[in-house]
DNA sequence: GTCTATAAACAGATAGAC
DNA sequence: GTCTATCTGTTTATAGAC
């Protein structure tokens, strides 16, 4: 099966370990389903490039931080200070890109299936995602946040005023069945990201200018 | 193993499978691990109660739903029509309510992983669960928020914005090791969840602020 | 690198004693 | 209702041919 493709075997597997993981959990993939999954590949493959199933889980890990960083760099850590305007449209874009990342790219779909799973079972690759791409970008959103309302980036109302932003665009992802089956949608295509968009504009921006003016 | 406890053996199978549905996936669990978890019961007990495995998870759905019920009564449908100060006031109760439960109640740890697993599996479990709490909740939340802003209570708007309400409340539940660990917290005491109240309900009347001075 | 064959452990379900 | 014993299938992991 060694072929000119530009995805390798080993990609091929930890693309359809993520997205079975994702699905339907690790203990309840199996090994035998991934390489079926990764286009009939061999079972005793997983033992050879990854040691271990638990080896390929962790791997799926590295992968995932790995991806979410070529897709959203991380900016450096000294930005102009830009003024409040200027963060707040800042903090629009992010906020709309990391919107159409969870509801639109579909890979997007594995990844935060497999991140959320991950998130409730506290292993060792929670760690590894935690440290990888949590940290940092709720750090960075911080710091847009306290540009754009002038206070402290890493004061506790900070950091929880940015969780409480980050769990409006998450509940998209994680409730979209949810969503979906109570507006009446037949899934999420791009209009009605849009009409989700609007919703969440609105709500950052009177949030952002309830603590403009009352700084707490 | 027939005592006089009020907790019947039945019940105590369901606990414990719940818990450990909710923490380790459906998959995950064994059940032998759940007739151990459930004070040492006896492996056959599981089919003899339950019919099978599966039937054992729909039982769980069921019993979910019957304490939420217990413990959320649905208000009745022809509410009194009250004022919009009166429906700010009554969401905030809510809001506070639904995040007290969901950061303080030990079982409501169990019970909102059962549901969050279930909700990215979308089997038959998830209709019950859909059915039984989330659908009416949600309407009754959409209908204070209508009479809170003077708009539609079944507009998409308004029932989006509920859902990004929702969403902020949830991720508190769902994302609370990322919180702890960002937050520099051993955990979510009374005094955290406080913490977490003044951010969400400063949200709340921010949004529902700009939604009665701009009602789109 | 990729395959088959197989080992060793464990799953859910059931039969039947008590 | 609760138990033991067991059947049947499937799991991960490994040994070894090619």
């Amino acid at each position: 099966m060694q072929d000119n493709d530009p995805q390798s075997t080993r990609d091929l597997v930890i693309a359809a370990a993520i997205r079975l993981f994702g699905h339907q959990g690790y203990e309840a993939t199996t090994v035998r389903q991934i390489a079926l999954a990764a286009g009939g590949q061999n079972v005793a493959l997983v033992s050879y490039y990854f040691g271990s199933k638990e080896g390929l889980r962790r791997a799926c890990a590295q992968e995932i931080v790995a991806r979410i960083h070529r897709i959203f760099p991380t900016a450096p850590d000294e930005m102009p200070a830009a003024g409040q305007a200027a963060a707040e449209r800042q903090l629009e874009t992010l906020l709309s890109l990391f919107l159409d990342f969870m509801t639109q790219v579909p890979e997007a779909e594995d990844l935060a299936a497999f991140v959320l799973r991950e998130l409730t079972e506290s292993g060792e690759v929670f760690d590894i995602l935690y440290d990888g791409v949590i940290a940092d970008r709720h750090r960075q959103l911080c710091r847009l946040w306290g540009q754009a309302t002038g206070t402290d980036p890493e004061s506790e109302t900070t950091r929880l005023t940015a969780f409480s932003m980050l769990g409006q665009v998450l509940y998209f992802r994680i409730g979209r069945p949810v969503v979906v089956r109570r507006l009446g949608w037949s899934g999420i295509a791009p209009a009605e990201t849009e009409q989700i968009k609007k919703i969440l504009t609105t709500n950052l921006s009177a949030i952002l200018a309830a603590y403009r003016e009352d700084p707490e």
